[in-house]
DNA sequence: TTCATATATTCACGAATATGAATATATATA
DNA sequence: TATATATATTCATATTCGTGAATATATGAA
């Protein structure tokens, strides 16, 4: 199989993980630090399982690693510079005269947001 | 609605665009210029129909745009820096030591072959 | 003009896949 | 043990995918 059909298919593959809203906000919320599922599911405002199954996803396609500690499971990011690569890419949301202003306004915001570290929240450790 | 969550949707909706062989070879294929559907679909290897549903999809999200040019229709990038964001994210497969070994090599191929614009081939036009 | 051809898009269908919600199971801690 | 936490499984539904047929649309020839 030429190389191009391989990349073109891993790929898609990774792009797929990331096309969902919740693991997005996952990606970036890993951007400074280790988090716990529970953690995770207040700041998405989500359900337990849903957080979890979205976690799983990312966990097997080897975005985020798993770190066990007592009764808790820390996540991070593999590779830390996924979150700035996916923060880059909105700047191809700015496109266009049909999007609509709200849109524009909320880039701005996230890349706020987003655009720096954080130094992660209350972070139960024993 | 918070700014993130607009923004997770919108960009999980272009990660969704992006998340099929395909319409990631089209990107990739138009990083040079303009081709018509014909010349994507022989270098695609694909169906025409599939071809062209698949470029419908990239122009209702905007990824490229149309030209009608006699019987022909050529499409383009709307914003060429897309191809390079993309490529660029082709690091992030290298990753992980499961990944296979025929993986890695095809990413130094394809970095080759993606990596420079090309000049558009037989691009016939009356 | 009419007809044949080349090009591109759209439609309909079944198959495959993804999703969300709910429940069940497993595990670790107290 | 009981409880909190995390994962797995199940199910129903929704979405996406690929194919082949049908439908434009444009061009060139008769």
């Amino acid at each position: 199989m030429p190389a191009r059909h391989i990349i073109a298919k891993e790929l898609a593959g990774l792009f797929g993980v990331l096309s969902h809203p919740d693991r997005l906000r996952i990606v970036e919320e890993l951007r400074g630090g280790e988090r716990d599922v529970n953690s995770l599911q207040e700041l998405l405002g989500v359900s337990h399982s849903r957080t979890s199954q979205n976690l799983a996803v990312l966990r097997l396609n080897r975005v985020v690693i798993e770190r066990r500690d007592g009764r808790h499971v820390f996540y991070r990011l593999e590779q830390p510079e996924l979150a700035a690569w996916i923060l880059d890419g909105v700047r191809f949301l700015e496109q266009g005269s049909a999007r609509a202003e709200a849109t524009r306004s909320a880039i701005a915001v996230v890349r706020q947001i987003w655009g720096q570290p954080e130094k992660p929240a209350t972070r139960k450790r024993r």
